[in-house]
DNA sequence: CTATTTTTGCAACATGGTTGCAAAAATCAC
DNA sequence: GTGATTTTTGCAACCATGTTGCAAAAATAG
C-alpha cells in the first residue's frame, strides 16, 4: 500500500489537482482492479481511514474526480452507482462485468455489442453495458 | 385516448390491482410506444391531468406497478431513471435505445451482446444495455 | 346499500444533492 | 522557510426524494 503513494499522487497532479489527504485515501480506495464502490461505502471505508469525512466534501471530490476523468461513475442499476477508477480504455463507454458473488467490477472493453441488429436509420452515439454475473475467481473458489 | 381506458383497466385488472384514477393516468401516460418518463415528468404530466398529485401516493403506486412488472424501471444514465411500460419480452432485461434528439425510449430486445467474448469462468446471469443515439425518425426528420 | 379491504393524503423523519461562506490547508513567489 | 495567494474543507442551510405510520376516503365484495 505504501508503494502507491507516490502512483497516486502523480495522478492526480498530472490532473492538475492539488493533492489533499481526502483525495489520496479516496483514489487509494479505488487503486485496487476491480474494485468499485457506491459512495455510501466509499464514505465508511474513509471514516475509517481518517475518522470521519465530511459528505460534502466526498461529494465535491468525487465532483472534481469525475470531471478530471480520474474516477467513472458506473450505474449497476436503477438505485445503484458505483465509482471506479478511470483505466486507460480506448472508449470512453465500454462495458463492465458486475460479480454478483463479490461484488467486483471490470472493465471489459473486448466485449462488444452486435450493432449491425440495430434498425435501419437508427445512429449509435454511445452506450452502456453492464453485466451480471460471476466472475472467474468467484466460479473456482465458490 | 378514450379507446385507451378499457385496455388500461383490463391491464391493470390482469394483474389483480384495483383502478384508481392515479393508477389509470399513470399508466395512460406510458402507454404511448417509446414513452418513457422520469418520476418528476410523470409527477408534471399527472399535476396537468389531475391538478396536484401527493409524491407518497405516486412513490407507492410506482412500486406497485413495478413489483406486478405492469411498468419497468430503466437506469439511462447514473442520475437518470426512467419508467416504462412492460412490454411482452421474453427476456425479463433488453437493451433500450434511448434518442438523445425526441427522448423516446424503445426496447431492441434483438440487439445481442457478443456474450462469447466474455473471457473464460465469467458466468452471466443478466445484463442491461442501453443505447445512446439517434433514432430513425429524427434521422429523417431533423 | 353496507361491510370489508385497499388506497390515498398528510405528517414526519431520513438520506443525499447542492450552495454559500468563513476557516484551514495547499501552493506559489520570494 | 515566510508570507501572500489560491484552493479546499467543514459547517449551516435548504431542497428533493425515499420511506413509514396512520386516519380518512375510495374501491370492491356481498
Ligand atoms: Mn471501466
Ligand atoms: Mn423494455
Ligand atoms: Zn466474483
Ligand atoms: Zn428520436
Amino acid at each position: 500500500m505504501v508503494a502507491k503513494i507516490t502512483e497516486i499522487t502523480a495522478l492526480l497532479k498530472s490532473k492538475g489537482l492539488n493533492v489533499t489527504e481526502i483525495r489520496r485515501q479516496l483514489v487509494a480506495l479505488l487503486f485496487t482492479p476491480g474494485s468499485a464502490l457506491t459512495q455510501k461505502e466509499i464514505e465508511e471505508a474513509l471514516e475509517e481511514e481518517l475518522g470521519s469525512v465530511d459528505r460534502v466534501t466526498l461529494y465535491r471530490n468525487l465532483r472534481v474526480l469525475l470531471e478530471k476523468q480520474v474516477i467513472h461513475q458506473i450505474p449497476i442499476d436503477a438505485q445503484t452507482v458505483k465509482y471506479k477508477l478511470a483505466g486507460v480504455h480506448k472508449k470512453v463507454d465500454h462495458p463492465h462485468f458486475h460479480c454478483s458473488h463479490c461484488d467486483q467490477l471490470l472493465c471489459m472493453p473486448q466485449v462488444k455489442i452486435a450493432e449491425n441488429m440495430l434498425p435501419g436509420g437508427f445512429v449509435i452515439q454511445s452506450s452502456q453495458l453492464i453485466i451480471e454475473g460471476v466472475c472467474d475467481h468467484c466460479n473456482i473458489t465458490q
